[in-house]
DNA sequence: TAATTTTTGTAGCAAAGTCACGGAAGAAAT
DNA sequence: ATTTCTTCCGTGACTTTGCTACAAAAATTA
């Protein structure tokens, strides 16, 4: 790969940065690839460094206690996430888990560069900053459904999201990942994909769910969104 | 007040800046006061600039569409919050409401101001990432909280900490306030509070819950902390 | 004192989570 | 090909929390 036109291209802040820093960023930078299911980052202590995804599809969650499991947001291409460098950052202090949905490739800048980057430059800094604030904002509009929205709607919203992400009507899903995603349990969600299927709006058999009524799944996902 | 000293006081970064902008952030640097219950900061245009408490008690909190209101968290003095100058991170994209739960003065440093400052200072910058990171993990704590925790362990961790802020046994709140603070709605509250005085936890009365035995309060509240 | 507002109580139902178990589908092993 | 095993799903009974609606009690104001 291209590295220089690549991370140009990745990094907003790449214009503001000197010779030496650029110089740097690229002779530091890391790419790796993960399997389907593989950990990226887990908890507080691992922090391999800022990453970049270059294709594949990366989930960001929190595990409670008892192993009850909520999805944060999700990264596509050309995405960053600062939470593998949590170190980086002192006061961000809780754990998340970062792990691969599909086979992946990632740009990986250590987070000792980063950090050093961050130190030197004001651009590269506040770049962070956006960075956070939109990881933010996602977290804050997931409290909002949580705390607010019915768990049919959401999962009417999820099943959307998911069909969008693959381009295809059926989901290779348990209802066991659904629940890690919402931060709910199976059973609730078996209750409600029943449901859905006795009204006609998906067809379920083990392993896989079918959207077979989209535009009532959108009504009904619609009442989430807004 | 002597704001030179003070300022200095409160902002870490305050020995990295130049003369000039020390001299900029002094001769724009407003002080406001307020009474108990008014609003600092209402959503997303409002954006009157960094605030810093020099005295008294806020409350950052969020409302949902049908007016249900949770607390993400309090400032005490000397604490800063971001929020109230959203507009300087284009990317923060959600509606907060910070409020006066105490009369309290404010230090207020304009939003303009602090957005020069942070495109010209590394450190103002990282300042402003560590700010944000630990508001943002103080939401994460809640949001655990709220996905994984029972009711009743949030309410006694809840009159706890009014104890403690007030230094009083009998707290004056009505169960709405509480329900405000939690997430959650006034006649659960009720509920659990009523619960709790069966126990012998705590005395109602109109207005006011005097805690009665602390130490099974604290027990209950354990179990929310850890 | 009467009228009004605020706060609390309560009942009944709905939604979501918890617990316990069983059974079916598919994969792996013999 | 049959058995064994694992994963996934279904279900019922129960608890917790939220929602709706209404009423009573306490404080405030007129």
């Amino acid at each position: 790969m291209q590295k220089n036109k690549t991370l140009g291209d990745y990094l907003p802040f790449w214009k503001n940065l000197t010779a030496e820093q650029k110089h740097l960023l690229l002779s530091s930078l890391q790419e790796r690839d993960y399997g389907r299911g593989n950990i990226i980052h887990s908890g507080q202590d691992d922090c391999i460094g800022l990453i970049i995804v270059t294709s594949g599809q990366v989930r960001v969650y929190i595990v409670s206690d008892e192993g009850k499991e909520l999805t944060l947001f999700r990264l596509l291409e050309r995405d960053m996430c600062l939470f593998s460098a949590s170190c980086i950052i002192p006061s961000l202090q809780f754990e998340v888990m970062v792990a691969a949905e599909t086979d992946l490739s990632l740009l990986i800048i250590p987070a000792g560069v980063f950090k050093a980057l961050m130190d030197e430059s004001a651009a590269v800094a506040n770049y962070t900053n956006a960075l956070m604030a939109s990881h933010f904002s996602e977290v804050m509009w997931l409290m909002d459904q949580i705390l607010n929205k019915k768990l049919d709607t959401r999962i009417a919203a999820f099943l959307l999201e998911e069909s969008l992400l693959t381009s295809k009507p059926t989901l290779k899903l348990t209802h066991e990942k659904i629940a890690n995603h919402l931060g709910s349990i199976r059973e609730v969600i078996t209750r409600i994909l029943r449901y859905f299927q006795e009204e006609g709006l998906v067809k379920l058999s083990r392993g896989s769910i079918t959207l077979v009524d989209f535009n009532r799944i959108e009504a009904l996902a619609e009442s989430s969104r807004k």
